[in-house]
DNA sequence: TCAATTTACTTCAAGCTTGAAATGTTCATG
DNA sequence: CATGAACATTTCAAGCTTGAAGTAAATTGA
């Protein structure tokens, strides 16, 4: 009997954190379809270039591109192409850092904060909407089992 | 005093559920991108494809094209790319569906299900060890509170 | 019956996303 | 100081994704 003992308990484990894992996409793409749906009817704009106004917004002093690329988990070439489009359309500035040449900061423009701001609150608005059927305790249950799967998931494996 | 009495428990709850969003969003993407990460580096293969083969595993029968686009919640011309490409690969096959000349039926091949099934069993040992941090208690709390979003989030409004 | 509508799918252009490679800059250290 | 490693960013090709428009087949209902 050298056999290594089936673990039946294990293996009933991993496959709920399988289902949990489907689960918890699914719930994900839900709501970001229906923002992305809602962005592009009502105001003609993407999801990315919001995501990205919108942690500028919260940066007065501007972010580098790295800081962006690492708030949203997305990659750096990504971040440069929606930064220059921003760029482009005068909604957001690069300004130079002194002391490191490689890197830029990139702000909103004054333009930029009053696009993002009218997004922004029809944004919060829509989410008040697709989450109505929550209430508070439902909100809070839900937002402290997040945190600890996120503390977990952030933690190095 | 006619002025509209505010609601700062309202405005609350609005920034609460806009908090459960982000967070929802955020441990979504920490695990796709894990995900992903190996996939690309462990097998040389890419999250759509291996989700396409998830859902044709799980069926025997195969899957309408529309039925693909649901299950995954992704657009019907992205799918057709996909398949196209699984079928140029000899993973997938469009067999005819008798009485709709329309449609067209999905299915893994011999040779589809044995790279799908390397993939998967890669793929729940991922899961497991990603979200190992949770016990048993935790993940089923977890799916729980998952449930009852998703059940709010696919209610009509 | 047959025109209008709906359905299933494909095609396409525009835009997003990634990972790898390239560029130029700064830092660490011998 | 030199020089190799680390860093911040950009460039690029390949592939994904969407939404809109197009095709063809099935269904509806006057």
């Amino acid at each position: 009997m050298t056999d290594i003992a089936p673990q039946p308990a294990e293996s009933a484990l991993s496959k709920d954190r399988l289902r949990l894992w489907l689960k918890l996409l699914k719930a994900s793409r839900l709501v970001e379809d229906e923002v992305r749906r809602r962005l592009r009817a009502e105001c003609d704009w993407t999801l990315p270039r919001f995501d990205v106004m919108s942690v500028l917004a919260r940066a007065p002093d501007g972010l580098r591109m790295g800081d962006i690329s690492k708030r949203l988990r997305v990659s750096a070439g990504n971040v440069t192409g929606i930064v220059d489009k921003l760029t482009d359309e005068g909604l957001a500035l690069r300004v130079a850092v002194p002391g490191d040449r490689r890197a830029s900061r990139v702000r909103l423009t004054a333009r930029g904060r009053e696009v993002f701001a009218e997004h922004a609150a029809l944004h919060e608005a829509w989410i008040d909407e697709i989450l109505g059927g929550l209430d508070e305790g439902a909100v809070a249950r839900m937002i402290q089992r997040l945190d600890h799967l996120s503390k977990h998931l952030e933690a190095p494996r």
